[in-house]
DNA sequence: TTGGGTGGGCTTAGCACACC
DNA sequence: GGTGTGCTAAGCCCACCCAA
């Protein structure tokens, strides 16, 4: 069914039909009902890749993740699809995978798919790799870094200020009498090392310790398992240590739970802070105290600024925001 | 087998024309 | 002159046809 088909039948051109499904004036008012009445009866809804070959526009934005079923970029893409659905502009999510190949194919992808623009969710993007491949395919179109950024004209990147958030969760525990505190990690990723100098020049400032501990989690392992066999060894390899600082608030509910089963009393034996105030951190017992890095308001200013871009408004690469300290039980 | 030309697919914008 | 309508080109990609 075209506008053609629905032309014939009405008995008017498709020029006519094509006014009034656009909603432009000069058309009888009689054919005008005519028309939508048949347009209904149908179901009719225009051609969308014809209506994209004239307006020169899909209305269409790619999200490229490295793994779907990373609870926060699942999240983030969901804030961002929304957003963008406000301003009639629909979404592809691709799920690309951690390899450099399978990540320049999906960007290939997503260019075949004449999309409008891209969105690379999560600080994994932020690599040379990356780089390359968006100067080889993407040459021109904006493409925005959800917590990352690359130096390109056409690259915007919006990130969380974590390094200082992780900062200030050690002097949090600092103030609440931790003076041995041990960071878990996960992944070596861009915001995860960031994380770790907030951790380490933090203590170093409070000239608590010249070489903090950090303890880096298999990748190989099963995540959750992983980070609670780690947290039960420290307790036998660290017995001074006071407070865990875990890179995600999934590790975190991890390890509360082998603390738990270890007996250890939190807070008062070990404080444990997570990050990204998640879901976790609140069904956690006890809550955990968490580093909000304000993923909704991230996801959303990532939207607005590609709107904007596509626009042709000038907005400014790089964008820094604020994360705070959710206080819970855990410490 | 390869390369070039052509037309189909669908919608929209712009222009031309008829009519009152 | 204003209103309503139709014709046509443009946009891009692909399949198909024909000639070399």
């Amino acid at each position: 069914m075209t506008i053609y088909d629905i032309a014939q039948e009405a008995g008017v051109s498709a020029s006519t039909v094509s006014r009034v499904i656009n909603k432009k004036k000069g058309v009888n008012k009689q054919n005008r009902i005519l028309v939508e009445a048949l347009l209904k009866k149908y179901n009719f809804e225009p051609n969308a890749s014809a209506r994209g070959l004239v307006q020169q526009s899909t209305k269409i934005i790619g999200i490229l993740m490295s793994d779907i079923r990373t609870s926060h970029h699942a999240e983030g893409a969901y804030f961002m699809e929304q957003e963008l659905k406000k301003y009639g502009y629909n979404c592809i999510i691709i799920n690309s995978g951690f390899s450099d190949s399978a990540r320049e194919e999906s960007i290939r992808t997503l260019f075949s798919r004449r999309v409008e623009a891209i969105v690379l969710v999560g600080s994994t993007f932020q690599s040379e790799n990356t780089k390359r491949a968006i100067q080889e395919y993407l040459n021109g179109l904006p493409v925005i870094i959800e917590n990352g950024y690359i130096n390109l004209p056409n690259v915007y990147g919006v990130l969380a200020d974590e390094q200082n958030g992780i900062s200030d969760c050690v002097r949090l525990l600092h103030t609440k009498g931790k003076r041995h505190p041990v960071f878990i990690n996960r992944g070596d990723t861009p915001s995860n090392n960031l994380k770790i100098l907030g951790f380490q020049n933090a203590l170093k400032e409070l000239s608590v310790c010249e070489n903090p501990p950090v303890l880096w989690l298999d990748i190989e392992k099963e995540e959750w398992q992983s980070s609670y066999d780690a947290t039960q060894k420290l307790l036998k390899d660290f017995p001074d240590m006071d407070s865990i600082i875990y890179a995600t608030d999934f590790l975190a509910h991890a390890g509360i739970q082998a603390l738990k089963d270890a007996g250890v009393c939190i807070p008062d034996q070990v404080a444990v802070i997570g990050v990204d105030n998640s879901t976790y951190a609140r069904i956690s017992s006890p809550g955990i105290t968490s580093l909000d890095n304000k993923l909704e308001q991230l996801s959303i200013t990532c939207a607005d600024i590609l709107v904007k871009v596509l626009q042709g408004e000038k907005v400014a690469n790089k964008m820094m925001l604020f994360s705070d300290i959710v206080e819970r039980e855990s410490t």
